[in-house]
DNA sequence: GCAAGGTC
């Protein structure tokens, strides 16, 4: 019997797919990378009995990037980035081992059917994944199709069904345009990254950003904040005048007026009304209308209208949200949440999860009336062909899912609720008044019935005052009549459900892509997130959309993405030639990159006036090996030395404290060395400035401190305090951090392995002498007289760490604490003392035995 | 260390 291969882009549509296609006949198991699955069934394909294997990727297999020696920052000029350097494909998630995988389910298969999202994208990742599958795939017969692709718009039967009855073939042209905006996306956003972060942070201290980044997407919607930002700053607040009438309607009560013509800008001109107005006794009736409006119910739920009401009402942040859906829909509480459609497709059953809504505490009347009673039909929406709206699929109480996911569940369900209720329906009244010549209003509004808004109370309509009964004619005794002086005031900063609605608007982003780039603009620093979940730009964020403006505009107009995507959509019309577009738009960009190069003294002048230049910046720490001056040591990220006179930049190890190392200066350079500590229940080693950004030896990388370095004297080297091969890792070595006493530790020079020895020791050195058992470096330490804990009045003893009887019971394995506790590892998962000890037994020799040192150092020397 | 797009 012949195989099918069947390929879907993520887990969860495979599953569907497969339950529908096999009627819900199927056996599935667990792939080898243990996220996808495997679904199987038999059934039949062009006419033959067939072994069906529907599997999935997940999203995209391949990414793009330069090759590796076109990632040295400092080696390459980002110019050649537009066009000299080569890209290749990199497995985009190398964990799950996606392209392996695809080869073992698709070694042997007749046949196969690409199941992937029906976008560019998806198609894109067709041809990914046929790159990985043809080759191990059987050879076909001559002339016989084996590749197709199945076209579906929605996730129900008929559909899947009919696309499975009318397949297709893959679009190459829709591919390669994905292709091309790859290329452009990284070739033009890493050339502009790396030229500003390098130019601004070789000039100035205190940017408080450790990348200086520009993207066709993260560029225009940082755009938006700081457009926003020039408004509220350039606003000018201008006065104007408001009469305002109340009339008597019945003894104690009276009704407030507004004024037919708003507001004027003229004081004179409103005083003349008010002269007008304020001798009057009596306000007439000039007509009266009562009209019945309807509250429009909800369209059905897509992702960003789910982010922007997770920003405005529950104050959760785009990123935030859609981890915490993310969660909801994995756990099965929600349906998919990334979805552009906001209209239920034609079978969707809408009864089934409302009725598993219906003894939930917190709205179990409103289902249970509405199941009674009949739904409403939903709202007609749009239909992007995705994924079905997001929806709630079973019951849940907050004590099962926490406050957090709590909230955003309820949101979603209430928003279901309400897509299949009523409008909300209410009588808007309104009288209109003549007080001498001039025209006043008075509204009104009364609910008929609450329709949706019981659901969702907070879109309920405010409750107004009724207005009294009367008609043309009546008459009211006027109470008063007064002018207000206003002021108008300024807009305030973009919230991030506004900043959504112009992204969405721009086309700047996905669904998916949209909350990325606002977390991204956060993170750089470049806006910071203020009550109300509003946008305000930082200095740096302002300078360089202001940059932008005086350079070229171009760069932060959010028409940059679509003018490109035009042109990618020619490709994928199949009416552009693919490399034609591609060389053209980098060129173009090319040359905006190069006019960006030569102007950017225009982006500086604004720079200087917020930032200060490293010279003057951070406080002087250790001396230049070169100069002997002081060189300062510069705190904001990414952290640094700078050396004025030589105008020398050393970047220091980041997220960790840097002091003054007792005034040692290195034996190769004469730098001073510096500590640097990643706390006290952490590791911490000393480190040469220069060295560590000028490896001295073969086979030292950059960004190494003394603890990896390996020359052969040095009292601070790899070599004069390493003892043995970490107990953990493949390649480290355990070192004895001298600055660690009297709570001696010794700590692997590649992972967070530290083992806690000697508190009461007031010396420990590494000795010249091995471990006759596992060749470790013996340690040489003076106890405490008081404390010692070796018998009798010893203070002195030489001994192994791992082996020697007595030093044994004085060392525990931890792992290094990081700043956060989600990185902790060690304690949690190995309690107390880990394998140093627990893997060998007194006595025994240890089943993986440390190496001996030198040879340990040996790999170093290679 | 960089982009944006998938998805986990």
């Amino acid at each position: 019997m012949k195989t099918v291969l069947m390929v879907a882009e993520k887990p969860s549509l495979a599953q569907s797919i497969a339950k529908i296609l096999s009627r819900g006949s199927m056996s599935s198991h667990k792939g080898l990378n243990g996220t996808c699955s495997v679904h199987e069934y038999t059934g039949t394909f062009a006419g033959q009995p067939v072994h069906f294997k529907m599997t999935s990727v997940c999203g995209h297999v391949m990414t793009l990037d330069f090759l590796g020696k076109y990632n040295k920052w400092d080696k390459v000029d980002p110019a050649e980035l537009f066009s000299q350097a080569p890209t290749e494909k990199k497995e985009a998630n190398p964990k799950l081992n996606m392209v392996k995988f695809l080869q073992v389910e698709g070694r042997g298969c007749d046949y196969i059917v690409l199941w992937l999202d029906c976008d560019k994208e998806g198609e894109n990742i067709c041809f990914e994944v046929l790159d990985a599958v043809l080759p191990v795939m059987n050879q076909a017969h001559s002339g016989e199709k084996t590749v197709f692709r199945a076209r579906f718009s929605s996730i129900t039967d008929t559909d899947i069904c009919n696309a499975m009855a009318r397949l297709g073939e893959p679009d190459h042209n829709e591919a390669l345009s994905v292709d091309a905006r790859q290329e452009l996306d990284l070739r033009i956003g890493c050339a502009f990254t790396r030229f500003q972060t390098k130019y601004f942070q070789g000039k100035y201290g205190n940017l408080d950003s450790s990348l200086i980044s520009f993207g066709p997407c993260q560029t225009p919607t940082l755009g938006f904040c700081v457009e926003r930002h020039d408004k509220i700053q350039s606003f000018k607040p201008e006065t104007y005048w408001v009469l305002q009438a109340k009339v008597n309607t019945d003894k104690d009560r009276s009704l407030l007026l507004d004024w037919d013509r708003v507001r004027v800008f003229d004081r004179e001109i409103a005083q003349m009304f008010l002269n007008m107005t304020k001798l009057e006794k009596e306000a007439q009736v000039e007509a009266t209308s009562r009209k019945e409006k309807a509250k429009q119910r909800p369209l059905a739920l897509n992702t960003v209208e789910m982010l922007r009401v997770a920003s405005s009402s529950l104050g959760m942040g785009p990123q935030h949200a859609m981890q915490t859906a993310e969660r909801l829909y994995t756990q099965g509480y929600i349906s998919y949440p990334r979805t552009e459609t906001t209209h239920y497709p034609e079978n969707f059953d809408l009864k089934g999860p409302l009725r598993q809504q219906a003894n939930h505490p917190a709205w179990a009347d409103t289902v249970k009336r509405l199941l009674a009673e009949g739904i409403n039909r939903p709202r007609k929406g749009h239909d992007a062909g995705d994924h079905p709206p997001i929806t709630p699929m079973r019951s849940a109480s907050e004590a099962e899912l926490g406050s957090e996911a709590w909230r955003l569940y309820e949101y979603i369900t209430r928003h279901f609720i309400a897509t299949v209720s009523y409008d909300c329906k209410y009588l808007q009244s309104s009288i209109s008044f003549r007080i001498g010549p001039e025209h006043f209003t008075c509204m009104g509004k009364t609910v008929i019935s609450p329709g949706f808004t019981e659901i969702m109370p907070w879109q309920s309509v405010p409750l107004e005052e009724n207005l009294p009964t009367c008609q043309r004619g009546d008459t009211f005794p006027v109470s008063e009549v007064k002018m207000l002086e206003k002021q108008t005031s300024p807009p305030d900063y973009l919230t991030e459900a506004e900043l959504i609605t112009l992204m969405e608007k721009h086309g700047i982003g996905t669904d998916a892509s949209i909350p990325v780039h606002i977390n991204n603009i956060c993170q750089r620093n470049y806006v910071v997130v203020e009550s109300g979940r509003r946008l305000k730009p930082t200095n740096l964020g302002i300078v360089l959309v202001h940059g932008y403006y005086k350079i070229d505009a171009e760069l932060v107009l959010p028409t940059i993405r679509s003018a490109v995507e035009k042109q990618l959509n020619l490709i994928a019309q199949g009416k552009a030639d693919y490399r034609q577009v591609l060389g053209h738009t980098l060129d173009i960009f090319k040359r905006k990159f190069h006019y960006f190069v030569d102007s950017i003294a225009s982006m500086d002048e604004l720079m200087e006036v917020s930032f200060s230049p490293l010279a003057a910046t951070g406080k002087p720490l250790s001396r230049c090996g070169k100069c002997h001056r002081f060189m300062k040591y510069i705190q904001a990220k990414p952290s640094r030395l700078h050396c004025s006179h030589c105008d020398e930049t050393y970047t220091l190890p980041q997220n960790g404290t840097i002091k003054l190392y007792k005034e040692l200066r290195c034996p190769l350079d004469d730098f001073e060395l510096v500590l640097w500590s990643s706390g006290s229940r952490g590791k911490s080693y000393p480190l040469c400035p220069y060295c560590s950004n000028h490896p001295p030896f073969r086979d030292m990388k950059k960004g190494m401190g003394c603890n990896e370095c390996t020359h052969p004297t040095c009292q601070h080297s790899l070599s004069m305090l390493g003892i043995g091969q970490c107990v953990e890792c493949e390649n480290g070595v355990l070192v004895l951090d001298p600055t660690s006493g009297p709570k001696w530790k010794v700590a692997c020079n590649k992972c967070n392995v530290v083992a806690h020895c000697f508190e009461n020791a007031h010396r420990v050195r590494v000795s010249a002498d091995t471990c006759s058992a596992c060749e470790a470096a013996l340690l040489d330490v003076d106890f405490n007289k008081a404390k010692s804990p070796l018998p009798g009045d010893e203070t002195q003893h030489t001994g192994c760490v791992f082996c020697d009887p007595i030093f044994q019971e004085l060392v525990e394995l931890k792992h290094a604490a990081s700043c956060h506790p989600m990185h902790r590892g060690g304690p949690g998962r190995r309690q107390g003392r880990g394998r140093a000890r627990g893997r060998r037994p007194a006595g025994k020799p240890s089943a993986r035995r440390p190496k001996d040192k030198m040879s340990a150092l040996a790999a170093y020397f290679v």
